[in-house]
DNA sequence: TCACGTCAAGCAGAT
DNA sequence: ATCTGCTTGACGTGA
């Protein structure tokens, strides 16, 4: 078991997913932002290394506009040594990662233009993983997508799409029930046509399900991890308090979190804690977890 | 230095 | 019709 947080971190000073606007595009500006990025990614990691967390989600602005037809640069090339000297940092220490391509990533688009614009932004994704050299623990994670009215339709059109994507996508590709359309169940009858493994998230479900309770969805969900994926992830939130149903908790609830861990007992997996206060709640959770003997020390 | 309009991209649900 | 949330606000112009 390791526990991470996503894409940025308060306590640091470094401004990590560093972007700047299309208009203002040039190869200069780009190889600068990526530069500055990568160097506070590296900043972040040793952060979390120093204390005790090993699971990170990379955001997706590492490059910005990438997948974007603007880009003619091979970032790739000319970063080729920066990104394997993070990898190197990420495998020495036996540390997880994942990205999570935001909403704009739709495989099962009724328009196919914005699933040819995913594959190249799951490319992208792939790229990244590929060129600081992790294997294929490290995961890209989506949502199904829409719904169109027909979510047998939806889901018929996902398997056919994914079943042409190239095998660098695929590796390392894995879907997460969402709060509204596709949930466990759904991912279920899409991983069973497409062996895909799922990304549980615990909050989701709590809102969007048919009807299984923690531990029977962790029996479900954990089989669809091969040995090659790693173990299986989890994203970890729950309901703000006195916020609006759905949003994510400001700080974690250490009596719930403590609970959660007592209830999936007999499984082991890694968590994303997507709360807001990002690498504080980490620590929170690690200091919970530690005594926990599927918690891995370093 | 700071306020604030705006930023590549989609969908669903609330208002 | 318009706004909001999503994994994360922050860029950058104009005063």
């Amino acid at each position: 078991m390791k526990i991470g947080y996503p894409c940025i971190n308060h306590t640091l000073t470094c401004q990590g997913s560093r972007t700047f606007r299309l208009k203002s595009y040039s190869v200069q500006n780009l190889i600068e932002k990526v530069e500055n990025n990568l160097d506070c990614l590296q900043q972040i990691l040793k952060y979390n290394l120093k204390h005790n967390i090993l699971f990170f989600r990379m955001t997706s602005d590492l490059v910005p506009f990438a997948s974007h037809p603007i880009n003619r640069f091979d970032w790739q090339g000319f970063f080729k040594k920066k990104f394997r000297t993070v990898g190197q940092f990420i495998k020495k220490h036996d540390m997880r990662i994942s990205m999570h391509p935001d909403q704009f990533t739709l495989i099962n688009s009724l328009n196919r233009i914005i699933f040819q614009r995913s594959l190249k932004e799951l490319h992208y994704h792939a790229e990244i993983l590929d060129s600081m050299e992790l294997n294929t623990s490290a995961k890209i994670q989506i949502h199904v997508g829409g719904v169109y009215n027909d979510k047998t339709k939806s889901i018929k059109r996902f398997i056919k799409r994914y079943k042409n994507i190239h095998d660098k996508i695929k590796r390392r590709l894995v879907i997460e029930n969402d709060d509204r359309s596709y949930c466990l169940r759904d991912c279920l009858l899409l991983h069973e046509q497409t062996r895909i493994p799922i990304v549980f998230d615990v909050f989701h479900h709590s809102v969007n399900n048919a009807g299984e309770d923690l531990d029977e969805s962790f029996a479900l969900f954990t089989k669809t991890w091969r040995r090659k994926d790693g173990i299986p992830m989890v994203d970890y939130s729950h309901q703000k308090r006195g916020g609006q149903k759905g949003q994510h908790a400001t700080t974690l609830n250490k009596r719930v979190f403590r609970n959660f861990l007592c209830q999936t007992k007999p499984y082991d997996f890694d968590i994303m804690l997507e709360i807001k206060d990002k690498e504080k709640s980490a620590l929170e959770a690690i200091k919970i977890a530690s005594g926990d003997e599927r918690f891995k020390e370093l």
